[in-house]
DNA sequence: AAACATTCAATTGCGAACAATTAAATGTGA
DNA sequence: TCACATTTAATTGTTCGCAATTGAATGTTT
């Protein structure tokens, strides 16, 4: 008998999807240090911006559905900005366990300094818009489907 | 003049295909959790094993380049693999400067019990093959893209 | 051969990422 | 109201991931 074939051995790194997802991420990363370093922030604290520029004053917890993230690793991320005078955390009124992050008035200026990135990051995949947004919907999906699997 | 429309607004989350690719790298680590919870292993040690499984006695450097990794990574991992008896580890005779990588017989022998993985990610993804094996091929090139920026 | 540069792994320090636990606030049922 | 469960952040401990540095081995140049 013939050996399996590489092309469809399941164990190959090469033809793991996970594995393409993983690389491209740190890849990903690779290509936006630089341009975050000059805003003073890393990859997840830039996600966290994200959100909070486009709704501000919101508990933990919502950034972190957003995310995907939890308190383990949003509360010292949070402390960081904190410390970098980009947000404010205060502790809701009317529901003491909640604690609510703002932007204080230098994280809403980072946002002009931001709004270059995405061009950057584009002009780096080499690659049209509409591609990219194609791609982007599929690997959604699958992240979806993925995460529905986990709720089980 | 309207507000620019959200569909392409540039730095809204939804709109990053690099979140899309962040969110499924997380999503894909929290469904192999449990299956490599089994093994032993977690998913960066279990991508080092399949890079053995395939090529056994390798430079460190090797495995570092197959999965983008450097020794500040790999050096510790690869002392915890050697804690739990699955590599062994050993400077190279005819150049000192490198240490080889061999798996021990247990190493081997979890090869066995690894091959159930991949067909469980497979349902978890709940797509065809061909769909994956589409997908995969288009990040990967999407990340090469991405890497050959870096090194300019 | 001697001086210099390069390669390779290890180390240090920092920032994620997450499991598990803790503690306080809130909600619910008897 | 009192007991109990749930929700929310924070904390602790382990493992990545990477930049920067170190130190030893190897190459290269003259």
């Amino acid at each position: 008998m013939a050996r399996k074939s590489s092309a469809v051995d399941p164990l190959r790194l090469d033809n793991q999807i996970c594995f393409a997802v993983y690389s491209a991420t740190h890849a990903f990363n690779r290509v936006y240090k630089p341009l975050l370093d000059r805003l003073g922030l890393t990859y997840p604290q830039y996600l966290v911006m994200l959100v909070l520029w486009e709704h501000d004053d919101v508990p933990v917890k919502e950034i972190g559905e957003k995310l995907f993230l939890d308190s383990g690793t949003l509360t010292p991320l949070l402390k960081r900005l904190e410390a970098a005078h980009l947000v404010k955390r205060t502790r809701s009124s009317e529901d003491e366990r909640q604690v609510l992050i703002a932007l204080t008035p230098q994280g809403h200026a980072l946002k002009e300094k931001a709004r270059s990135v995405p061009q950057s990051i584009l002009a780096a995949s080499d690659c049209s818009v509409s591609e990219l947004v194609a791609m982007k919907d599929e690997i959604v999906a699958l992240r979806d489907r993925l995460n529905a699997v986990i709720g089980e």
